[in-house]
DNA sequence: TTATATCATTGACATAGTGTCAATCAAACA
DNA sequence: TGTTTGATTGACACTATGTCAATGATATAA
């Protein structure tokens, strides 16, 4: 595999450099401190630049934390974008179940970043506007799986689809930083068997 | 009314006038620039005392705020302190309809306020700690009630408790910062609605 | 090859906030 | 009236941010 840098005359070359160095620095920093108390001079330090540096290639610490998140937060969005046409009652449990676990786990495979991203949002308005994009997503791709259940007479006419989303959003996200915040306090089989049954069946009889 | 300074000595008096007058420029100061961009400077200029004077009277600007917050905490606590012994499904459901209007309508209330809350607790781990403590109360005295329920056949076995009421409180003060944030977004009433029939009959049929 | 232009890199600086503490001031007391 | 006690104060040491004029190294042109 070639890297693509090959081409680029040395001074590019050299800035990408220096701007991958500044992004490792900063992905140790973040997760030896939290978010708070990392500083650009811990940063340019591990990176070995000069202070100015930092702020050539990134505007401040919530644009570099930002970059750094990334990855993770495309993660997301492909979780949330899993295709949702079951045929029946049993089905719509399963591909729920399914994609409340991949939900968890995605959260649980990150948990060290995920706990500094948690910290972030509530530092943040950037950081919790980006967090926002991601969770209005999931909520508006749920609201479509439900008007398709009720469509298909599976699931209840009288409730409704966006507000239905968005309060079941909210419990898996809040269940999601419980397990990453207290590792161990609940098995994640529990959770997501005691969610998808509340969701799908309600608690009375 | 007479004042309960009233015997105090005149040293004690004016102590107790100073922290007064910082805690209502305190109010004012969070309130206009929220928890973050408030400095003790602007308190302490708005109390017309000396900078070090704040210091004397609270650890920091966290402590202030925790100061500020407390009557509202425990207007919280006595919300999730409500009986509930429905006898009746019926009953159940306008019990529960009835307790997250409470909580859904003192956040709305106080909606200013718990604004710069909602802030402070993604700021300060001490903050957020006090708001664990009522969500914490909330989850257990939820439990409490869906045990009972449980006994009287009238919910679900097969639920657990900790976690029903765990996923049902999420959904409840999510709905609630959204409201406080987004005010006009939702309305009240469809919110309420929603997140009670959500939860007693489930998505299904 | 040399001169010049370009642009990445740098750290000193201005700014802004925190928390502390020795000094000051005024009430309480002997 | 003199002394003690404790409330009040702002200057100080410290930490962090973001900027920018100067520096240095590479690319380009003559």
């Amino acid at each position: 595999m070639t890297n693509n840098t090959d081409q680029l005359p040395a001074r590019q070359q050299q800035a990408l450099k220096t701007r991958q160095k500044l992004l490792q620095a900063g992905k140790e920093v973040f997760l030896e401190n939290g978010f708070q108390k990392a500083t650009i001079s811990q940063v340019i330090k591990k990176a070995k630049t000069g202070y100015g540096t930092a702020y050539v290639y990134f505007k401040n610490k919530d644009e570099l934390f930002i970059t750094l998140m990334e990855d993770l937060m495309n993660q997301f969005y492909e979780v949330a974008e899993m295709p949702f046409k079951p045929q029946a009652k049993e089905e719509a449990y399963e591909n729920i179940k399914k994609q409340v676990r991949l939900f968890l786990q995605l959260a649980l495979d990150e948990r060290d970043m995920m706990k500094v991203v948690k910290e972030a949002i509530g530092v943040s308005p950037e950081i919790e506007e980006k967090w926002y994009g991601i969770r209005e997503r999931f909520i508006e791709r749920i609201s479509v799986d439900i008007r398709y259940a009720q469509a298909q007479k599976l699931a209840k006419e009288h409730l409704d689809p966006a507000l239905t989303a968005r309060g079941w959003f909210y419990s898996n996200e809040m269940f999601m930083w419980e397990l990453v915040m207290n590792k161990g306090k609940y098995q994640l089989d529990d959770v997501i068997v005691n969610l998808t049954r509340m969701y799908t069946g309600g608690l009375y009889e």
